[in-house]
DNA sequence: AAGTTCTCTGAAACCGTTTTCATATTTGGT
DNA sequence: ACCAAATATGAAAACGGTTTCAGAGAACTT
């Protein structure tokens, strides 16, 4: 039915293997020849078969990220990956396994089945054994975002702990004692890490860690929600509470709207993950990770394990930046991100903040910015 | 490197077709061989090759859905078709368009050229001519949620009109008079459907339409948020906003906050598209798809359609629940659903409503239940 | 007992490219 | 003018499965 390259090269007059390489920009093919192979090619509208190139090349120009995608973070990373990808002319398949080992399992075997060139995970601990059986195979692959003890692999990924610990201390020096941390699944690397520089920052500074003022669960909002309301029915009440992503964070905004507590006035709450686009969220206290870079990097960490396969693993760790905005309630409280700043910017109806009408200009200097 | 078929076929003494019959589990293969077969493949850990299998079949058991992915909503179609597909024995590709045309044409041209076998489609208006271009490659393809004027397919939607009207309806005789319509974009049908749902019912009870109360915009929060800014500051202020999605009503619901509104009492809320897993949501008065069904519709469709290609178009339409909650002011507002509600069930300091507390109970009925 | 229909196995061709090898023809350097 | 390198083209084999065709014995009909 479908048209095929030996069509294309017999109404060029040329044998498959020109047209081919005129169609490829590869080898020598002289100006003319080409020419009459596009033209066929494009009368006919010829579609090359991907399926028999990659079994004659075996190169599928195929990669997946393999991981819980469904949220804001991990399509950043995608879109890093894709970037990269593309740009060296690779696909890429998003494989959405919401954190559950038995996916994860499915579609690694499907992958390695397609002969993908290789793949880029977010693992679970649960599956390193799944991990090496992929080393076992030859099957290329890089480590994102989560490590996984025992698996020899390149790997990308923040510095969770240490992000941690300087939002801890911030926390610290503001003021904050009693610090509630809300954290992610124990199977997840990513999950212990943040606690774990939570827990240091909490004993540099000479503290106690309570290990009940520290709930681990999902990465969810309903977790969030869940576990502020557990937190802060604690003796002391938390002054303030850590969310270990975005998504609990927005769950613990939600927690406390109910409760009817302020932020930053009644808790403060920092979180990770930087998620501008949502306006519920503009005003948190992050440690903003490049989600985007981090997906350029690990599909470039891919990318050269490919060309060399035997070459030593490499291990980058991204620095993770610390925004301060309002929500950690400091004196260095960025208001350019604060609710009311937000407010007045998009609102057409709001009231200019008082600072900039009342304030600073000496004489009358109307217009002048 | 990788064991082919062959060398197992060797291994176990049969021709490469019985190895193939007895992994595959087709056509006449006596017990014994088919035993020694499958003891050779798992002793060699044989991974059957997709690609030269797809070669010869010319199919790749695999189906992609094209849309913009990232999203509670899709998250939820893309398991049902996932469920579906799964069953039959095809694997998914998610490609995450953005809903923007040249992301989509990209995709498609990749998934023609890997001989995907057929695609499910989230398509946007602008692209009716690629979509004709697939038609004449004989490329199976199914729209769902959104139509495309001019394209011949499959189609599963939800009744958008109808559940917009219903909805409507329901805040007119609950007594609103000044309804803001937050849409989507124009080239997306269901943006368009929504809105004309809503003027409908305006109309058939008699009232006029204001144009300038419907917004058009980005499905997104932030769009939300800006055209709820935008809406509150008009002239009658609305006392009552309808969100065509769910990202929509939480942009909405984060700018009536910042203006200090209260939802319903202020201003009552309505939308689209059910999110019971985001805690902010959850008690939104919604015309709730079936979105998980949508997608499975849609895949039994598809596999239709691969199995008969010249079948005339099905189209179908699936019915959209309404689920009055409390953020529609209305006297049969959900309790189970209302923000306090969700507050006593989840916060374990939580102070029983009043209602429960004092109420009905004659005798001294504790522990009752 | 002869004719059908199942059951079981394999040989050879094929799917649509690209790789490898071979052969001309130019071009470039000296 | 001669040898090496670069340019240009093609024939044949290969990639790793499955389809098609074919043959043979076993089981079932009538």
């Amino acid at each position: 039915m479908a048209v095929t390259l030996r069509e294309v090269a017999a109404k060029a007059g040329v044998s498959p293997i020109t047209a081919s390489r005129a169609l490829n920009n590869s080898g020598y093919v002289s100006r003319e020849l080409r020419d009459r192979v596009l033209a066929a090619a494009s009368e006919l509208s010829y579609v090359p078969n991907a399926v028999a190139s990659s079994l004659r090349s075996s190169k599928t120009q195929l990669l997946a990220l393999l991981a819980g995608v469904i949220n804001p973070f991990w399509a950043a990373v995608a879109r890093g990956i894709e970037e990269v990808a593309n740009d060296a002319g690779y696909g890429v398949l998003l494989c959405n396994t919401d954190d559950d080992p038995a996916r994860e399992a499915r579609y690694i075997d499907q992958l390695v089945r397609r002969r993908i060139d290789g793949i880029i995970v977010a693992a679970t601990k649960d599956s390193a054994s799944i991990l090496q059986g992929l080393k076992r195979q030859h099957q290329a692959f890089v480590l994102i975002d989560r490590v996984v003890e025992g698996v020899e692999a390149d790997t990308v990924r923040g510095d969770g702990s240490g992000a941690a610990y300087r939002l801890t201390q911030h926390l610290l020096s503001t003021g904050y004692r009693h610090i509630g941390m809300i954290s992610g699944p124990h199977n997840v690397s990513t999950a212990e890490e943040r606690a774990a520089g939570y827990r240091t920052a909490l004993i540099d500074a000479g503290l106690d860690v309570h290990e009940d003022m520290i709930l681990h669960g999902q990465y969810t909002e309903s977790w969030g929600y869940e576990a502020a309301h557990k937190l802060m029915s604690r003796e002391p009440r938390p002054d303030a509470l850590f969310a270990a992503n975005n998504s609990l964070a927005l769950g613990i905004l939600e927690a406390l709207h109910t409760l009817g507590l302020r932020v930053p006035e009644d808790v403060a709450v920092v979180c990770f993950d930087d998620t501008t686009n949502l306006v519920s969220a503009r005003f948190l206290t992050t440690a903003s990770q490049p989600a985007q870079e981090m997906g350029r990097v690990a599909t470039r960490l891919l990318l050269e394990r490919l060309a060399a396969p035997e070459r030593a693993p490499q291990h980058i760790i991204l620095p993770i930046e610390t925004v301060i905005r309002s929500s950690c309630g400091c004196s260095a409280g960025d208001r350019e991100n604060s609710l009311e700043r937000t407010e007045a910017l998009l609102s057409p109806a709001a009231v200019l903040p008082v600072e900039l009408a009342a304030g600073s200009g000496s004489e009358g200097s109307y217009g002048q910015r």
